[in-house]
DNA sequence: ATGAAAGCGCTAACAT
DNA sequence: ATGTTAGCGCTTTCAT
């Protein structure tokens, strides 16, 4: 069996290659090579050949082929929790656009929050030979991610830090914007405040969850732990009986804190329900949040996304200085929720 | 210069092969081939040996030499409108929760509803290899990927038919969900209904704008075209003065049909400013709709995605039936503004 | 059970 | 200006 024949049963589904352009042109398969790359040394004419011959075959570029001999993907991966998530989805098509503007392509996953599945996610991508990795930790140890790092595959963790490994990270002010917003409510006026938050293995939660202790010490009040903190999923079957729990007994907490947005969202529906406003501030900024008058701490999905990409393509284009650490400033937007007084 | 010293500075910053693999587990190529892919016709004592040199030496598996030579990529590509929209967030999630599934990546490409933008991102995917697409068009002629999809490239189109080309396509019933929204204001009363929508290039616009005009004329009122149908950008900048202009003048419309959820939260911003409350119906639900008492025709984004990535994995798995068009239904919402009487 | 050899489709290096 | 050759790192085929 001959080459052509061979080929025309190959399995991508009988595509031309540069050979196939170059016989049907009557040229050498450097010239297509040359052509298709836009390379110079080709006359006029030739090119109008080779791109008949292009036309006519419908052939297009294999470009496994070619990041198997040039060693770059031109992309990089995004590993984050959940691109349902409207958190991340603004992050997400930030790291796109400078991605596009250097040429890269962007290959997203989503962990689902589970170590493990971030593990399998990132392995994945490196076997891709993806160029940068950008990574949302779901997990807290990523000495996996160190012979990936040593061969050159460039890393920027995102919202929360790396676990024992060295690389760039950027992350938002977390214990800042929480320690900010909790302390707006004891401006207003409350002592019995509640926190609300997601997974306390997640760094992010920790962090807020001692932005609210910091804020509350710093104002002399004692938390009562078992009645005033609650952590666990963000699920509303979870939240829900949590709000409602601070919210009952004879002394209920007059204020709550939300540890993101997805918390916020039940809050906001559970103390919709009822006939005493309660106060809250909510970390995350929420389409629509205005018009209810959420008050919350805001930070910028788009601009963490777009300064790790950053980060990730100055390491790309060389760039190697010791790994940093950014952190991002969160902003408190007062919208009415988080100024009511206590009941 | 040998090929030891030469991979040692190669440029993937030098990572081992199965070739060093081999040589430091002192066995054949083959034989980290099939321990690396779980092949059988290895002992078990082979197997620790080369699983050792694998270990020592962080050695991965180079994906771009496999596809070369295997033909797929176990990667499909999803080109949307902009990831940043709350819409495409839960789609793109549950796309990719199918490809998993299945054991493939998702490549997310944001076409800013640009035709050229879609193109481009639709062609690098293919020179790539994917193993198949999903599209939700931009432009209107997809003639450029013919020659894609005789190669083999399965191809489904999400949200909006393809132009001259015939492949599978997943669409919501825009023209029922519209016509059952505008007939819902109707029935409260309602006879100067505005239509406020994306770019009428879109065909989703073009349908809804069509269900408002089928719901009207069963109603039999004559649509005041100038006064009370815009289209255009969803840019804020440009729905709000056309959502203030038609409700001011002696005769303002006495209700809005809102094309879509970036349009609804401009429109739902303008009326919250007025005195005089507006019925409003928009099309697609929108997180927290539910607490501003927002009536809407709802689509479920997750799953039309699912749905079209389920169809794709048919075809990738061999499904040769003609072309299908699956409808999905969509579903009226009930909150409040929907229910308004006129003033 | 194991391995050697021949490519996959492309680009780099080197002719001509 | 154009072509030839030798791989990139893997899988396939066929020996052993």
């Amino acid at each position: 069996m001959d080459r052509t024949a061979r080929h025309s049963e190959n399995r991508y589904g009988n595509r031309p290659t540069m050979k196939d352009v170059a016989a049907r042109a009557g040229v050498g398969l450097k010239t297509v090579s040359r052509v298709v790359n836009s390379e110079p040394g080709v006359t006029p004419d030739t090119e109008r050949r080779v791109q008949e011959a292009i036309d006519a075959l419908g052939f297009r570029r294999n470009d496994s082929a070619r990041v198997l001999r040039k060693g770059r993907t031109a992309s990089i991966g995004l590993v984050l929790e959940d691109l349902a998530d409207p958190f991340y989805g603004p992050l997400s098509r930030a790291v796109e656009e400078v991605a596009r503007a250097h040429g890269a392509l962007l290959i997203n996953g989503s962990s689902a929050e589970d170590p493990e599945r971030e593990q399998e996610l990132v392995l994945a991508l490196c076997a891709r030979r993806v160029d940068g990795l950008i990574v949302i930790p779901a997990g807290d140890d990523h000495r996996y991610l160190e012979p990936e790092i040593k061969a050159g595959v460039a890393t920027v963790f995102v919202d929360r830090p790396a676990g024992h490994v060295e690389a760039d990270m950027v992350l938002s002010d977390s214990f800042g914007g929480a320690r900010e917003g909790v302390a707006h409510l004891i401006a207003h006026g409350h002592r019995r405040i509640g926190f609300i938050g997601d997974q306390p293995r997640i760094h992010t939660v920790t962090e807020r969850l001692r932005g609210y202790r910091a804020a509350m010490a710093d104002a002399g009040i004692t938390v009562e732990e078992e009645a005033w903190v609650s952590l666990g999923s963000t699920d509303p079957a979870r939240v829900r009986p949590a709000v409602e729990a601070m919210l009952a007994g004879p002394e209920p907490v007059t204020a709550l804190f939300a540890g993101n947005n997805r918390v916020t969202v039940t809050a906001v529906r559970v103390i919709a329900e009822r006939e005493r406003p309660v106060a809250l501030v909510g970390f995350d900024d929420i389409e629509l949040a205005d018009l209810l008058g959420i008050t919350v701490i805001s930070q910028d999905a788009a601009a963490v996304g777009r300064t790790a990409a950053e980060h990730l393509f100055r390491r790309l284009d060389g760039a190697a200085h010791p790994p940093s650490r950014v952190e991002l400033p969160t902003r408190l937007i007062p919208r009415g929720s988080g100024e009511l007084p206590p009941a």
